[in-house]
DNA sequence: TGACATACCTTGTTGTTCGAGGTATCATAT
DNA sequence: ATATGATACCTCGAACAACAAGGTATGTCA
C-alpha cells in the first residue's frame, strides 16, 4: 500500500535532515535507510531526494564531499551544517505542532472533555 | 507562526471528513471549527476548502443541501455518505501509518533498541 | 451610508512529488 | 566476452495541492 503523495509533501526535508543527524550519508543510502527505519512506509524516489539535497546544499544547510567506497566507486556524502541543525530543530517543532493539531481534530477538539 | 504549506497537503481531506463525522456542517463553519479544535494550528483557507468540498461531493463522498440560517441567510450543508465514511476510515489508517513512520525515523528506526 | 462579518465561489501562481528517462561503475552469471 | 542487475548520480515534465487574491452577495450595526 502506497502512501498518499500529498502526505509526503512537507515532511521530506524533515526526514532527510533527521537522517543526517546520525551521521554523514550519501543519497542512495538515505533512501535505503529511510525505508529501513520506517518499515518501508517511506520509499522516497530519487527524483524527490536529489533536488531536496541540492536545495539544502545551496541554502548552506548541508555541505557535500566526495569519498571513495571500498568498491572503488565514488559517493557524494552530505553533512549537516550548524544552519542545518537549526533548520532541523525548527522542522521538528513544526512537525510536533502539526501532529498534535491533527490529533486534536481527530479526537474532537484540543480540550475535548467528553 | 504559520504551518508549512506542504504539511497541510494530504491531510486536508482527512480533516474535512473528520469534522463531518460529528455532524453536518457548512463550509464557513468548518474553517472556524477546524481552528477551534486545533487551537488555531489549522487556519484553512477558503480557496483550499471549497475545491475539496466540491471534489468530495462529485465523488459521492458527501451530499449537500441548502438550509436557511436563523438570520435568513442560506447555507450549504454537507453530509457524509457511506462512501465518505469508508474514505475517512482509509484516510485515518493512512495517517496513522504516516505518523508512525515519521516517529520511527525521528527516533532512529522502528526497532531502535539503543 | 459605510464598514464589517458572514458565506459562497473561481482563477492563477507556486511548490512538491513522482515517473521516466539518462549516465556510469561494479559484481555476477552465462 | 557479454549481458544482467545492483549501485549511484542526475534532470525534466506532468500532475497535484494549497494558497493568495480576487469576485459576488447578504445581514448587522454604527
Amino acid at each position: 500500500m502506497k502512501l498518499d503523495k500529498g502526505l509526503m509533501a512537507g515532511s521530506s526535508t524533515l526526514l532527510v535532515l533527521t537522517l543526517l543527524e546520525s551521521g554523514d550519508m550519501y543519497g542512495y543510502q538515505m533512501i535505503e535507510e529511510l525505508a529501513r527505519r520506517s518499515n518501508d512506509v517511506f520509499q522516497m524516489q530519487e527524483g524527490t531526494l536529489y533536488p531536496i539535497l541540492h536545495a539544502l546544499e545551496k541554502g548552506k544547510y548541508l555541505t557535500a564531499y566526495q569519498q571513495e567506497a571500498p568498491s572503488g566507486r565514488m559517493r557524494k556524502y552530505y553533512r549537516l551544517t550548524r544552519r542545518g541543525r537549526e533548520l532541523l530543530a525548527d522542522k521538528k517543532a513544526e512537525w510536533d505542532r502539526f501532529r498534535q493539531g491533527v490529533g486534536d481534530v481527530l479526537s474532537g477538539g484540543a480540550n475535548a472533555l467528553a
